[in-house]
DNA sequence: TATCAACTACCACTTAAGTTGCATAACAAT
DNA sequence: ATTGTTATGCAACTTAAGTGGTAGTTGATA
């Protein structure tokens, strides 16, 4: 990308708020951001594939991603990740040269940046602010599987769901954050679960006047009481 | 340690065989081993906690360890991962000084090396052989835990349980490898199911032929007849 | 070689959670 | 406004898989 597009600052500006690239010296983000280029998605379009991550690597600047895996025998999907403005994709096919199999939606109208991966991974070598910038970021998204799974064998549907909710709420706005405007069916997905057995907990959650709950947006009545009742169910569970 | 310690060049050849050091000059190499010091644990023991692992990095020499996060509410537990010679604990808490809680258990009698982990995050910067060798392992982590998390959500406990022998079947040997000498109970805890549903489908997989059972022992009695009826029932799966 | 602990096989039983179906409600597009 | 589409609520049903118990085996160890 030149320097004299059009937008040029305004991606400058998005990266460096973004958890990766905020640390990186100016001058290094300059010839990094040189070699992107933006592209434009509307919802429900799919924005990248597992062929084209094996080739380019994405940064969001606007805009939502949903990154899931099908059973095509059972017609099951699992939602893994939601990814928003700053995070970078793929980041697997980063550090290895192996396919990886998922399918990405556009949650909402999005803005982002590519750039071919064998750069990128030259960049690993070649800026060593880059590295360091990646490796906290790799750290958390092995903790974001790992609890993943864990959770998936060691709490039951309800506990998995309140955990989304309250991982999901912004501490200043008490408002849901990536997972804004998302179905039943979705956050089911998110779970593991069934759009049904979803409906039947948020139902309960509504009735006890934990939740309030509106076509595709939950709230929370009142944090202190829903982790109470998360305590009750999980005492063990800090 | 010492060069002239009287195992130091077993260790240093232990460590060329293993992929994340294998690649590694033997000169920084040899700058790294002198950070470590050797210990070790028999069977059963602890040979690192949720709190060591803030503080110390492990390279495991021989033995396993089986990892693992407990449910305390439901004495539920999973084993996230078996790790062996040449595998380096833990890698996360490299990445981040966030605590990882986890409980580690020696499957065999055991012998490591251990080394301060600031220690550790400093080669990173100061040995890029270091850092490039380790990027490949994080990808291959990430991959893991990514796969444990899809496969609980989206495949049935007969599935997780075949894919865990084969992927574990040494392809030279026929042997199972890593998952060798457990009990049902620790092969459920791994797929995050119980030992009665491991039992049941281990006596259909040996009345239909397929394995060969005996205490704390899997074989695989014909490879090809079994990945086809793991094929019949997930004809999509790949 | 006797004792004990751990592992395995095989029951019968329970249940959380998945499935199906449909009616209503909200929104989007024209 | 009308129509079509998607989301939600709710109830009946099914089932995979978890729970619990017991008896028999194996292997370790005293």
């Amino acid at each position: 990308m030149e320097k004299e597009t059009a937008n040029y600052s305004y991606y400058f500006n998005t990266l460096k708020q973004s958890p990766i690239f905020s640390k990186i010296e100016d001058d290094v983000l300059h010839k990094i951001l040189r070699m992107f280029h933006s592209k434009k998605y509307l919802k429900d379009n799919y924005p990248f594939t597992s062929e084209s991550t094996m080739y380019n690597i994405y940064v969001i600047i606007s805009g939502r991603v949903e990154i899931s895996v099908m059973n095509f025998d059972t017609d099951r999907e699992y939602i893994i990740d939601i990814l928003g403005p700053g995070d970078i994709y793929d980041v697997i096919c980063l550090l290895d040269k192996k396919e990886h199999n998922i399918i990405a939606t556009a949650l909402d109208d999005m803005e982002l940046l590519a750039a071919p991966i064998e750069v990128a991974r030259e960049w690993l070598y070649i800026h060593p602010d880059f590295n360091k910038a990646l490796l906290p970021y790799l750290g958390k998204q092995l903790r974001h599987f790992e609890e993943s799974a864990t959770d998936l064998v060691l709490y039951d549907t309800w506990t998995r769901l309140v955990k989304l909710i309250l991982r999901n709420t912004d501490n200043d706005t008490g408002k849901l954050s990536l997972i804004n405007n998302l179905s039943h069916e979705q956050i089911a997905k998110m779970i593991g679960s069934a759009r049904n057995v979803v409906n039947r907990h948020i139902q309960d959650l509504k009735n006890s006047q934990l939740l309030s709950v509106q076509r595709k947006s939950l709230e929370i009545n009142n944090i202190h009481k829903l982790i109470e009742e998360f305590k009750r169910r999980n005492p063990f569970l800090i």
